[in-house]
DNA sequence: GTGAAAGCGCTAACAA
DNA sequence: TTGTTAGCGCTTTCAC
């Protein structure tokens, strides 16, 4: 890489000048701006961003920590946040919890040591189950802004975009009511999750307020064979409706719910968060919650850089954005 | 942060000693150590990211630039590359180009300002398909090596980390000639791309060297609607076996083919390159080639720390690494 | 055993 | 209009 001292030197001229002229300086004159900027143009000249960080005190980078890439929710709020954060000419360093607590912690400090400017963050599932937030405390503590996306800390006083998890599946299973259905069991593979607790809410408040059956859950975990549980779950329970909490279940529902001689949706109707892409992979499609999960990841950016450039430290009050989901009404529905 | 310099204020002594002592020299005495020690884990001294990188001209940071985040395999490679990466104390910048040809140069160029070491990327669709490679050249020519993985460009002299696409699509090809079966379709969402290609080849020599029919090849846009596609692909061509060059399409064929009353393995045998996670969608699961993903990102970066580290800038022979596919027999195959 | 000073590449206040 | 200088935080050579 060319420095400005080689150019400074090849045109007989001070560093400085050469810094002044590129960043267009009144001071500096018209021919010398010009020949500056020839000489830097040929040797395809950039500004060294290590040193400007360092200089400016910022390195125009936020720090994305999430739990796992291969959530495709998850992946999509990241590409979200790449596109958004490009725009404003951020760069992005990722990390993956992994889920893991000792990861994200790990993440954090390594970060804050000066490498990005603040943090979005979605929480890893251990962390969640045990209830620590002094890491993200201690960020703040530090300087560097955090914004929580999805599964947020409700006693961390930071900026959040979340969704409306809660009405969403209300009214879903409201919807299922209406239909007439009478037996409708609420499938969870993230029942120790924040938003999977809030569904699961939305689903037994929908139940116990407007129907006569009892709710009926079925948690599974994440090593469990799915497609073994919920044709199990199918047929110990005879359900007419299923509410499925992650993307992947309602998809796996409506496989299971065929192969065992079910009609989608004459016998039973299916409902899951999700997205196109999951979505297809049934015939007929999963009717579905969506998250609009490349606005939660803009939306993160732009608090998190809205933060970053308030000048005074003295903190404006923390906000919560929450991105309304959408239904999408396909095939597995009535 | 606290810096060094606020240390040594308090503690009466000079930066240095603090540098050093932090580091363990050999001239610094025991007590002073200890002193230094003691303040700088009090206050959670870090040493500045930043001025470390200015000072030693190396970020420990790659970027990677990917097409496709939403894209399952791509996104569990950046997963290995996330994590191997940690291994060696190095961060990752993660670019998405989007499938651009644009955006690709764009990050490129961007983050050859000194913000990375090198990259580790896969090939936008759009660049394979105008087979620009100029800008890859430009970067490595300004010393920031480069690793590429899955899709590459065969005439950019760089490491490489691939896939045995042609001999995996070839070996299935003929295990389904050996089921019996006698119209083999092969469909591809990715047939513009140099992995696709290979895949078509190898199904195309299987066909032509071990049966009697034509090859028979389904080509779907990504705009186009899969599901509607393959359902008339099987209807007009009766097709008993299927051979799907990218993840989704296994798994839609197994469900299309279902939903036209068609039994699956027995009427027909589908076989596509898929993950568990994937396969998971369909009843039977699909049976798939795997391409340890994560194993190919691990890969990718082992290449590019080794290239780091070489002293020398005399180029050592760059290096290709083929990570073989295995191939998991589920219940979509007889 | 400890400290002063230079320098990584850049910007900006100040001098000329 | 141009140049000198200091300084961002750190390491390291060289004096003391």
């Amino acid at each position: 890489m060319v420095t400005l001292k080689q150019l400074a030197k090849e045109l007989n001229v001070s560093i400085s000048t050469v810094s002044k002229a590129l960043n267009n300086s009144e001071e500096i004159g018209e021919d010398t701006i010009k020949r500056v900027k020839e000489l830097a143009a040929l040797y395809n000249y950039k500004p060294n961003k290590v040193a400007l960080s360092l200089k400016q005190n910022k390195t125009k980078t936020i720090g994305v920590i999430i739990p796992d890439i291969l959530n495709y929710f998850l992946a999509k709020v990241l590409f979200g946040i790449e596109m958004e954060a490009a725009l404003y000419g951020y760069n992005i360093i990722t990390c993956i919890s992994n889920e893991s607590l000792e990861k994200e912690k790990e993440s954090l400090q390594l970060l804050a040591n000066g490498s990005v400017d603040g943090f979005i963050l979605s929480i890893a599932q251990e962390t969640q189950i045990k209830n620590e937030v002094a890491h993200f405390k201690k960020a703040i503590g530090q300087g560097l802004p955090i914004v929580m996306f999805d599964r947020v800390a409700h006693d961390v006083l930071c900026d959040k975009v979340i969704v409306d998890d809660f009405d969403a599946i209300y009214n879903a299973t409201k919807l299922l009511l209406l239909e007439g259905r009478t037996k409708i069991g609420f499938i969870s593979t993230i029942d120790d999750l924040s938003v999977g607790k809030l569904r699961e809410r939305g689903y037994n408040k929908a139940i116990l307020e407007n129907s006569n059956q009892n709710p009926l859950v079925l948690r599974i975990s994440k090593t469990e064979d799915s497609q073994f549980k919920i044709k199990a779950f199918f047929e110990t329970n005879h359900v007419d409706g299923v509410i499925a909490a992650d993307s992947a279940s309602g998809v796996i529902a409506i496989n299971t719910a065929i192969n065992i001689g079910l009609h989608v949706p004459k016998d039973v109707s299916v409902i899951g968060f999700s997205s196109n892409y999951i979505a297809n992979h049934s015939i007929p499609r999963l009717t579905s919650i969506r998250q609009h999960a490349r606005d939660i990841g803009a939306n993160a950016v732009q608090l998190l850089i809205k933060r970053l450039q308030q000048k005074n430290d003295a903190d404006t009050d923390v906000s919560t954005r929450i991105i309304k989901t959408s239904f999408v009404k396909n095939g597995s529905t009535l």
